[in-house]
This record gives C-alpha cells, sequence and structure tokens, in this order.
DNA sequence: TCTGGGGTCCTAGGACCC
DNA sequence: TCTGGGGTCCTAGGACCC
C-alpha cells in the first residue's frame, strides 16, 4: 500500500503559519511578477476565484472580500516543504518527495495497524510540528493513492483521509472519478476520451489495452495497469538528475537595451551553473533565448533562440556566463520591447564523467577551486553574497513583488521576535 | 499599466550508417 | 524495366505534471 500526502492549498498555507490573523480569510497567492494567480486558500476557492486568472481583472473584487494578497515567496515554501518532508521522514524508510508539496509514503510495513488510524496520526503530526494541513490517500498504486487523495480532500475535509484497499472500495472510487481527474489525464486526452464516451475512471479501466496503447500511448498503458491496482509507475526515493535545466524569469518591466537583458542573462546563467554544481554535473550544450511580449498586440514579435555548443562540458559559472552572453549577442536585436528572458543547459553528464580536450586552455583546477569557495560563502550567508560582474546590480530585469511576506524562517532579520 | 516557471516522457520523422 | 532492409541517433513537437 501507498500512502500520497499532499499540503492542502500549499502556498496559501504556508502564508498562514506566521500569520494566524489570516487564519479565516481568502488566500491567495501569485505567480512572479506578480502576474496570475497560483494558489488559493478554500475560502478563495469558494468565492470563486480562478486558477491562473491575472490578479489586475480581480483586484477590486478581491479588496471587496477581503482577500490577502501575496506576491510568492519561494525561499519560505521551500523551508517549510522541508520541514514537512523531515516529518513524514519519521513515519516510514521509504519516502518519495514527489515536489514541493507532496510525498509518497511506502506503507508496506504498517499493513498490520489501521491504516486509516495511522493516516489521520501523521496528519496531525504534521499539523503540530509544521502548522500545515494535509490530506492523505491510501492505495495499492500511486495513480490510485493520488485519486484517494483527491476524494478525501474533497469528501472529508475534517478527517482528510481516505484509504482504499478492497477490490469494492477500487470499485467505488474509480465510478465516482471524473475521467479528466485521473492523474495523467489532461485537457487533450480528457476530450479524446469523451469522444469515446469514456466518463470516469471506471469506464477507463473498461477499455482494451490495444486502443489505450494505440490512443494514448504506453503512458497511457501504465495508468490502466495503475487504476487496476497492478503498480506500474517506478519508487524513486532519489530524484534522478536532470537532464535539462532552465532558468527564465519575465522581467519586472519591458526592456529594451542590451545591456539591462545581459544582466538578466548572465544571472540566469550563474543559477543554470549553481544548479549543475548542486547535482554534480556538467552540461555540455548552453541555450539562450528572448522574448517579447505576445499580449502586447500592437507591439512586434521577435522569440529568437540559440543554442551553443561548449567545447568542454562545464559547470563553471563564469564560462557558462560567457558562452550565454555570447549568445544573447548574436539574437539580440534592437528595437524590440523584451519582456522575458532564459538560459537553459543541456547534454547534462556526471562531473566524474566529463570528457577533457587536447588544447583545453581553461585552468580547470583553479577554476573549480574559486567555484567551491563561491558555493561555500553563498552557502553560509543564504544569499548570493558573491557575485560575478555581469550579473550586474541593477533593478529593472528583476521581479515584481509588491507583496512578499518576510522570510520567516531563513533570514535572521525575519524572525519572530517573541518579547518578554 | 498588468497574463508564471520548471520539468518529464513519448513519438514521428529525418539523417545517417552498413 | 529495376531503386533493400535494418538499425541508431537526433530533434521538434505534443502532452502531461506541479
Amino acid at each position: 500500500m501507498i500512502a500520497l500526502v499532499d499540503c492542502n492549498n500549499f502556498y496559501a498555507s504556508c502564508e498562514r503559519v506566521f500569520k494566524p490573523s489570516i487564519k479565516y480569510l481568502p488566500v491567495v497567492v501569485l505567480s512572479n511578477n506578480d502576474g496570475c494567480v497560483i494558489a488559493r486558500s478554500n475560502e478563495a476557492k469558494e468565492l470563486g476565484i480562478k486558477m491562473g486568472a491575472p490578479i489586475f481583472q480581480i483586484e477590486k473584487f478581491c479588496e471587496q472580500h477581503q482577500v490577502q494578497i501575496f506576491s510568492s515567496n519561494y525561499t519560505l515554501y521551500g523551508s517549510l516543504s522541508n520541514r514537512v518532508m523531515k516529518t513524514l521522514a519519521n513515519f516510514t524508510p521509504n519516502i518519495e518527495v514527489y515536489s514541493i508539496d507532496e510525498a509518497f509514503l511506502d506503507m508496506a510495513n504498517w499493513l498490520d495497524k489501521d491504516l486509516v488510524q495511522y493516516s489521520v496520526q501523521i496528519k496531525k503530526t504534521v499539523q503540530q510540528h509544521v502548522g500545515i494541513p494535509v490530506s492523505i490517500g491510501v492505495a495499492p498504486t500511486k495513480t490510485l493513492a493520488k485519486m484517494a487523495n483527491r476524494y478525501a480532500k474533497k469528501n472529508n475535509r475534517v478527517f482528510g483521509v481516505h484509504v482504499v484497499q478492497t477490490a469494492n472500495e477500487i470499485e467505488a472510487l474509480l465510478t465516482q472519478t471524473a475521467i479528466g481527474d485521473v492523474w495523467g489525464i489532461g485537457t487533450q486526452h480528457r476530450k479524446k476520451l469523451l469522444l469515446n464516451g469514456v466518463k470516469t475512471a471506471a469506464d477507463f479501466v473498461q477499455l482494451s489495452e490495444e486502443w489505450v496503447r494505440k490512443n494514448l500511448t504506453v503512458v497511457g498503458q501504465r495508468m490502466l495497469n495503475e487504476l487496476k491496482g497492478i503498480p506500474s509507475i517506478a519508487w524513486e526515493e532519489l530524484p534522478p538528475p536532470k537532464k535539462v535545466i532552465c532558468t527564465s524569469r519575465s522581467f519586472g518591466e519591458l526592456l529594451t537595451q542590451k545591456e539591462d537583458i545581459a544582466q538578466a542573462v548572465a544571472n540566469h546563467a550563474n543559477k543554470c551553473a549553481v544548479k549543475l554544481r548542486k547535482q554534480k554535473s556538467c552540461a555540455g550544450v548552453v541555450q539562450v533565448f528572448i522574448h517579447t511580449n505576445n499580449f502586447r498586440t500592437q507591439d512586434k514579435q521577435y522569440y529568437p533562440s540559440i543554442t551553443i555548443q561548449m567545447p568542454i562540458a562545464t559547470n563553471s559559472s563564469s564560462e557558462i556566463i560567457g558562452y550565454a552572453l555570447k549568445g544573447l549577442n548574436i539574437i539580440f536585436k534592437t528595437g524590440y520591447n523584451y519582456k522575458k528572458a532564459g538560459v537553459i543547459v543541456l547534454d547534462i553528464v556526471p562531473e566524474t564523467q566529463v570528457q577533457y580536450g587536447l588544447f583545453d586552455s581553461v585552468d580547470r583546477v583553479k577554476d573549480k577551486q574559486l567555484m567551491v569557495s563561491y558555493d561555500k560563502i553563498n552557502a553560509l550567508f543564504g544569499t548570493d553574497l558573491v557575485r560575478f560582474a555581469a550579473q550586474g546590480f541593477s533593478k529593472r530585469w528583476r521581479l515584481k513583488q509588491e507583496k512578499l511576506s518576510p522570510c520567516y524562517t531563513t533570514r535572521l532579520s525575519d524572525v519572530y521576535v517573541i518579547k518578554r
């Protein structure tokens, strides 16, 4: 049996942990640049605020209904996520952290227990230790556990737990789940299935394997098995190293000058290098792209990108910044209003398997030492205290974050002071 | 004025090889 | 007149997820 533990309205719940005064008020969290709604408390959902709604369209409505609006604070959410996962890890040796707010727990060791009781205990412990409400679904496969979790969230808000074990329980769950709500069915597959009369998960499991294979590829075939109670999705305790790493952002304002965009690109390139070093990998290829804003129909549009093969795979910030800026130089054209820039690194290999070149002119030993020190210092201070010249200090490209909450758990000056 | 960011997996089709 | 067969690798694009 597998449990899926999912934090309820995670970002919105995080904002409440250190601000109990908004516990019963509707809360929404915005995407980067304060663009659109990406998380909502139950109260906000009940008001009819839609996922992805652009905030400028609903600002007035929010004011009327006392909706508490926050810029996204990933430092805070990441930190609280770690606390949740640590708490969960105390319950089972086998945990797969699936995303920032979800984890699968292997329940094989607890089959002699009452799984409902045990799940309620897990939920209470997370609430007590971290202050985040979770829902728990328990079932024989990951896909069914997801489904059970969804059911718990919807129908059992008090205990937030749903366990399906017997064939009858599974059957009942499948019957009550609309096809579009199955994990792995998006809008396109949903459309196709509805056209073929498949309305629920129960209808789906009646389909022939051939039909599913032909229309939904092997991915659909796996889903079919999972829904029938046959585990077909691998268990991954350690996240596999990333094959592609991307860092991109919209700018806080439209930019026209190459110098401003170059600073953004340098920052993104550095972030990619940091991510590479963190997973002990090197990349052989860098891509750079810039975008105009396609919502502005009055503007000329331009979406260039460039792929650069580096002579030797690397994770050095200075090298990757250098190549990224070279790329920008080639694709940048004046006369456009740019909205976004990004850097992607790919052809990723483990640090230990880099092919060195005969005519390499870079002092890699020295560079490596520099990067180690760089990472150490910035890890110590928890910010990017040390910076590369190309990153600059311009604020022009930076995010709009007008409603940012404090970093209660990661920045000393933001920690709560309790008066005695 | 204002519309997110970062990933994965799969397939089809072309290039290329023997 | 006739124009193989089997394979790999790579890329772009589609679909999905949180």
